[in-house]
DNA sequence: CATGAATGAGGATTCATTCAT
DNA sequence: AATGAATGAATCCTCATTCAT
């Protein structure tokens, strides 16, 4: 069913809005199937019957839910200004960034992957959510290969696939199972990992430690 | 309550082992959440009253599935004889396990993440599983080390956690996100990246393409 | 609670008009109990909110539409100018115009039926409704029975009842049950079947086929 | 949804049989759309859960509801042993089961025709129902007709539905809308009425009130 | 051991109705 | 007059779990 959105007053937008709020909420403490439509609606200070006059199902609220976060993700991986000019800093600078952005919404992401495996449109925006970053990272390694500074035999989507994702899965066991490490070490050791993966010549490693 | 098999008369252990058989299938294909109890009975072709004979809940069920998939994974995990002397083989064969081993429970392992979420037995169960291939890469990588044959800079557990999650992120990627790719192109592509990642001495990268 | 038209604005007028019409239209297509107050505004092109400035309930509502459609049939089963003087002609106008009266409202007269069921008003209305057509039909048959046209040993009133039963039945059964027919023939049968029945002397009869 | 019934023990037969004989009743007294599933339990003595072992909605009642009224009236209208010989005699007797058998069941055959209106099986069910009145109709006419008994030019099927729709229509507002007469009268007036329509020859006529 | 009938807590959903704007 | 947001009573329906046979 299609999100009701249109036309609202403003007293309808906070509500809509209260609902989506409390939604992520309750998403991100309890996980998908244990959030109960009325827990929402009391989170949100709604009677249930409110809630369907904004969405239609559980379902509903999730895809609105789901897709804020990947919006979010998506301004969030954006480099900013100020792009340093050195490669290895640049992809310090982008793992710092990636992690980040993956830590802050593990939770939602990972129930965006179990969605995912039911519903073909949360199939699709899951896909679309990896391929920004996939992408951002092909180019990457792309633009260094052109410039001679990393190993121009690799294949720059599978790189990416593979090297983001040990970026992703860090950012999991790290903050979902505990794996021990502070975010300094944690990049440091990332970027290190990813600039020797690629072969990222000597002369901009040995800038790496100075 | 879960009641072992020891206890059990021969067509009990049967029907036992014909529930479990029958969760797991479930589970594989419909995920926790959606399956119903009466779903396995039926599978297993046994009255849903009989369930409640050997298992209390479907968390019992799941317990014992969960235990059995990570008992195949211990299992499948050992480099069974004829390991090549090469390090970069070596890996090689290794990533090849590892990429095996996780695709093919990948989604019983994620249903264990998610499990792990709530229940601490469960968490116990997953971090126990994730230690033993950490531990297995973070000693590869020590004995590298020692040989002079990669970088002794590198922390050993948390360079095994990052290129151990990159295999098993691929793993998720490639068979349940339908990345393309061969086995084959994978493993090399994997095995590369680890080897140059650790910085394994160019006397054996020589070998690489061999 | 019903707001009488006499007390509204012109613009009230319409709009009460409009619920009217909306409602009447709502239930033929979909039956009383599949009739929500909000598809009636919908259709109305009005909130729902604005219902209840006219109308205190669905019931309401329908006891509006109701009584318009018994009123139409009012108007409809009187034999207009031009009464033929032959008997037989004179019942076959009058099955025609009573054929047509009750299938262009089968539908909302059968759900008046099942509102009587429950309710007293609506009882009365169908009542009501159901007396205008028994009266005419009795009354038509005693100035035959006075002119020595028909049986005079018939009861007036249960004659009229089982004719017009008849009459009012075959509506049902060729508009809503789809028995095949033509309403020229149909109209041909039940004037012969209700000529006869009654006794009509054989030199009325005698004109039938000519 | 197909109705469950498939292999009940005795005992799930005896509360099957509950749940058809309250809901019946239930329809009869309240109509189909006041009867809420919770009333059925109620009078049938069992948790509302138990209505979903055995049926999967209020439809699925009514479905089973209404084929054992149907198989009641079709047991109903066969003319038993001792048909008389008479022709007059014999539609009179046929009229008085026509009659009963409607009467009976007048309140569920108009839920049926509701239904009807949505729902294509029940459509067919009631054409059914009707279809072997009619038949039994016209097959009598036939018969009359080549004895010479009966005006040879009628149309059997015409002439049996709007006949037949005289006493089904009869029976509704003699029983439901409170028409005063007594049985003995109004069969006799049905068969009187009945064989003049149909043309029934003076010599069986002349018996009539001997 | 196995069966399957019965239970009822739990949760989803609808929709008539009220009311502040 | 009209609006549409908010409410909550009323129902439906599912499914884990118990228990007599």
């Amino acid at each position: 069913m299609i999100v009701k959105s249109e036309a609202l007053t403003s007293r309808g937008r906070r509500t809509r809005a209260a609902l989506v709020q409390a939604g992520r909420e309750a998403f991100e403490e309890r996980g998908y199937d244990a959030v109960r439509i009325d827990d929402v609606c009391a989170r949100a200070g709604v009677s249930h019957g409110t809630f369907y006059t904004y969405f239609g199902s559980r379902e509903d609220l999730f895809r609105e839910v789901a897709g804020a976060v990947v919006g979010e993700m998506f301004a969030a991986s954006v480099v900013g200004t100020g792009v340093p000019e050195d490669p290895y800093a640049r992809i310090e600078a982008a793992n710092l960034l990636y992690l980040r952005a993956w830590a802050s919404n593990s939770r939602l992401v990972r129930m965006l992957e179990q969605a995912a495996t039911t519903d073909e449109g949360f199939r699709e925006l899951l896909l679309e959510l990896r391929e920004v970053f996939v992408r951002r990272g092909a180019e990457g390694l792309r633009r260094l290969q052109e410039q001679g500074l990393a190993d121009p035999a690799l294949d720059p989507r599978l790189t990416a696939v593979m090297l983001g994702g040990m970026v992703e899965h860090f950012a999991h066991v790290w903050l979902d199972l505990g794996e021990q490490a502070d975010e300094r070490t944690a990049v440091a050791m990332l970027t290190t990992l990813w600039a020797r993966a690629i072969g990222l010549t000597p002369a901009s490693i040995g800038r790496e430690r100075s």
